[in-house]
DNA sequence: TCGGTAGTATTACCCCGGTAGTCGATCCCG
DNA sequence: CGGGATCGACTACCGGGGTAATACTACCGA
């Protein structure tokens, strides 16, 4: 369990490279990242240590490497991060955060579009 | 310019009061925030202190005593840190934010009711 | 005038994300 | 066998949110 915390941008992009990847060495995350990031190896490894800390990966010893894999999903980490965005901004009423979405953000036609077709489909399946 | 970064707890906390009272002292401040976090005043005073840093608030002299008015409008931090979440998460995509909530956020029927009503409202005003 | 009090300023900690250098072990190649 | 390369461990540091004790100052009432 994510523990309800937001997570920083870099655990969101190690995480990302092992959700995709399933397991990873802390060199393969430095290769995956190092095009935007540039950063050290070390970086990434301290980085890693610290997410296994708060149970956010864990990992298993090959050899002389360590392959990391990631505890939490996806769909867990948004769902822990959306929440809580949605209860410190708006007292938890998700229609407030759409509201806010509708209204303050600027938001392009197609996007627009797509959020219609949305909620059409959750409305028809809803009457299943 | 809230500068694209998030705001802690107490922050938003405490501005919540400035912007309902439109400026306050130290002491309103945390009268009205004492109930539910039982703080110390001097914690109050450093925080504001801090958040003047980040041109988040400001204050006039009174007497012996400073009056704060926020120098940011709840909007403009909803906007922010909403905008920073979507583009953490969601790649800046709208849409899959509102999908997010919609198939994983368990959403009671009448947010979903709520969420429904402002669409249609968006979709005449579109076309007018 | 003196002392308490109300109010701000200063200082200090903890935690955590982010960043990285250094150290020590190990392995592999020549 | 020896030495460079690889890899994790450890340590350190910055910034910022959060929390608060302590210090300083100015005012007000007895």
């Amino acid at each position: 369990m994510p523990n309800r915390k937001s997570l920083g941008d870099l655990q969101l992009a190690i995480l990302r490279i092992l959700w995709e990847e399933s397991e990873a060495t802390v060199a393969q995350v430095h290769r995956a990242l190092h095009p935007e990031r540039g950063l050290a190896l070390t970086t990434i490894a301290t980085m890693l240590s610290k997410m296994e800390k708060r149970d956010l990966v864990a990992h298993r010893r090959e050899g002389r490497l360590f392959v990391y894999r990631p505890l939490v999903t996806e769909t867990e980490v948004h769902r822990s991060m959306v929440g809580d965005l949605t209860e410190r901004l708006f007292e938890g009423r998700t229609s407030a955060l759409v509201n806010h979405l509708l209204t303050e953000q600027e938001i392009d036609p197609d996007e627009l579009d797509a959020i219609r077709r949305l909620l059409e489909a959750r409305t028809r399946e809803e009457r299943r």
